[in-house]
DNA sequence: TAATAACCCAGTAAAATAGTAGGTTATTAC
DNA sequence: GTAATAACCTACTATTTTACTGGGTTATTA
């Protein structure tokens, strides 16, 4: 599980098309404009999107995206994978020679941390997200940390 | 917050470091075998991790790195801070003219996430993965998903 | 039939990741 | 002291990924 800014344009696209739900289909042109990223870059990242049945497009005029679910029904986990490849295959895991063990070790750890984080992402909906649009704008966070999040709630207990 | 395998290194290595507490001093030599990352990598990686005050290195013979606090004060967090810059600066921050509320509301959301994901990162603590690495080999998490992790317990709850 | 906007493809620019190569300095063991 | 060790440092290169550019075509609407 990868996470750069190119899942974090996806994201940001699709909560676009969230918060325009109803209003008909969301052209690329737009969230061009309003996120400030390129138009053909967009047209890749929504092929991608498309594939994965997320979004569903119209072509000509009054054309555009929209949402092929219901936006609780797509969760921030199957947005990120959409566009992010997921390889990162370990040597170890190809050859299957490691029988020190120390080598498979570390790895099968960090397999488990990655299954905890694309559960916790993918327990994210975009509908939270969307919804709670109002109340978050730059700032709003202050320097809260870590819990009690206004936006998803009691979602972990902090360990220690 | 940025999550690549230039992260997943670190941990990797700093796991390496847990398990052999107690054992001496850990030389990025025998990292590098371990774990097939190139020394020189290595020693940019730990020059990080040194400077964020996670490990400390002692020369000569006999030397290498251990652990500056004990397994269970460091988190997953810093560690992938430690070695991933989390820029991710955006126009519209830099700016401050994002007056049409469009383009904050999704980056005040994203940062939300990234906010979440940092406190989910934040409390899984390296003695954690540490213990664990006993049951923790390739193939042992099956088709498990989200929740119900043998390794981290209960962090989080699934929301729908 | 013209405008629109998805859809497609091939290439390039920029950035981040990963590695290479050469050092120096401090410490230990002989 | 001297040789080996291993951290520590710097600059450069290769590779991969990210992001963008520029050209199309196809379907749909007015």
């Amino acid at each position: 599980m990868r996470l750069t800014t190119k899942g974090r344009y996806a994201v940001t696209a699709m909560v676009d098309l969230s918060v325009n739900q109803g209003r008909g289909p969301v052209t690329l042109k737009s969230i061009s404009d309003n996120q400030g990223i390129s138009l053909s870059y967009l047209e890749q990242l929504f092929s991608k999107l498309r594939k994965s049945s997320l979004v569903t497009g119209s072509r000509g005029p009054g054309g555009g995206y929209v949402l092929a679910k219901n936006v609780d029904e797509i969760n921030i986990a199957e947005i990120v994978l959409s566009v992010d490849e997921v390889l990162d295959i370990t040597e170890c895991e190809g050859k299957q020679d490691c029988k020190d063990g120390e080598r498979c070790l570390t790895h099968g750890l960090w397999d488990e941390l990655s299954v905890q984080l694309y559960g916790f992402l993918s327990s994210v909906k975009l509908g939270q997200l969307m919804r709670q649009s109002g109340i978050n704008h730059p700032g709003s966070l202050g320097n809260r940390q870590f819990v009690d999040s206004p936006l998803l709630g009691k979602q972990y207990n902090e360990v220690n």
